[in-house]
DNA sequence: AACCGATAAATTGTGTGCAATTTCGGTCGA
DNA sequence: TCGACCGAAATTGCACACAATTTATCGGTT
């Protein structure tokens, strides 16, 4: 009835699940991303009941299939599911950011050091097409811009990785961020900007000498920086709503 | 009814789902915890179609539970989800091994470099314990033995980075990889041995120093050739099953 | 004899209903 | 006035039922 175009649902936060196996199944799976898109956006606040009927009517579905996706976002970590008492969007604490920042160091870092193996001489030419993009961005003040173009290297590194398992688990744990992201509008990380800047400088160097072990280091202690200041950023703003009890 | 003590379900191979979520929640963890242990140790075979009823009466239970772990292994990855035809075990292709070790040897390299940030004297003389107890199952060549041990440094190493979301996704990639473990009985793999202790030295010496960037080194290449000797293992023995077409 | 189409059986996807547990409101007692 | 206990409403967990799609079987045709 409703075959709803495969392709599309091909966004990028994807479970554990592989690429291939989600290419044609696609009925389903389109509530599960709108679902996720939908917390990940934040439209539930943190540790807020999430009642099945309401979602039901939300998203024009019974209780079974938006269970079967509450069950899957919880396997996630999207979510908490409280025995009898339902679901909840699961609240990221400090040490939760804390730890997700580092597992994606780990994981670019990783990332890094088997793009060092398999990247081409093309895929480093339109990484540097994109740092000099971000260095115009960066020089006006155009954060925006900036932190577009930055996710789109790191995006592209994990490409070159040549590993789709990894690329998996990558934007699994890329959503769980993205959600503080929303909410956590980094503010004064200006500070840090120059520096983050100088980081991607040797990022790319390390890139182009296809140096995998200095490339993985880099890149750990790029996203342990991050790690900081997010978490400082978290503390200093948004503890709202952090313990549900 | 039957309420099942919920410190039984309390295994080790969970998905992304952080530990504190799971306390509590038990009712049908169990069944998820019985169908993916019934998977991973390979008692359903490559491919195979997994009929929803068959399993309903294994388990003693009606289909929406199981249809709702059957998504929760779908996200895992354990198994293929095609629509309107149902779930089938999903097939590890040498590929996917290969994709596999490496993640698991980015994870492992990460364990061991937050494990030198904040690894306890006691543990590193728990893990130094253990190393000569693997020692001296290596010197009476007794196989099972040291392999348990081996994990078991291995999962102590996670411990020891106090990052309880990279000890959930460890234990994800681990029950993937544990799958072909199971019927791969690595066989002539006694060549390498002396090699993999020799590495496990390097390894020991380094978490002693407390060289992060060394011991995530360090670890990464013991997995990698970890992967070659797997991957050449299942080119060899069992491609059985390997291609569901 | 092999291939193709049509019907029948089986299997999956989804909606609904009922039992069980939780949560809320109110009343009684101190 | 505050706390506890009790009952009702609401919500969750599971089983079942029906619709839709796939798979298998059978008959017909080239």
């Amino acid at each position: 009835m409703k075959p709803i175009n495969p392709s599309d649902t091909t966004s990028q936060a994807l479970a554990g699940t592989a690429d291939r196996a989600r290419e044609d199944q696609s009925l389903h799976d389109e509530i599960l991303t709108r679902l996720r898109d939908h917390i990940v956006e934040g439209n539930i606040a943190d540790g807020g009941r999430v009642p099945e009927r309401q979602l039901c009517e939300m998203l024009q579905i019974s209780r079974t299939p938006l269970r079967e996706a509450l069950k899957v976002l919880a396997s996630e970590g999207l979510v908490e599911l409280l025995p009898n008492r339902g679901a909840r969007v699961r609240p990221l604490s400090e040490q939760d950011l804390g730890e997700l920042f580092d597992v994606m160091g780990g994981l670019e870092g990783l990332a890094g050091r088997l793009a060092c193996e398999n990247i081409t001489d093309e895929e480093i030419a339109e990484i540097e097409r994109l740092h000099y993009e971000m260095y115009g961005f960066y020089l006006h003040r155009d954060m925006h811009g900036y932190f577009h173009v930055n996710q789109l290297i790191h995006q592209k590194i994990v490409e070159a990785s040549r590993n789709a398992t990894l690329k998996s688990a990558y934007a699994n744990f890329a959503g769980r961020i993205r959600r503080i992201r929303y909410s956590a509008n980094f503010a004064r990380k200006r500070e840090r900007w120059g520096e983050a800047m100088r980081e991607h400088e040797t990022i790319l160097e390390a890139l182009r000498r296809r140096a995998g072990n200095e490339l993985s280091d880099i890149l750990f202690k790029h996203l342990r920086n991050k790690r900081t200041a997010a978490v400082e950023h978290l503390k200093a703003v948004g503890m709202a709503a952090s313990e549900p009890a």
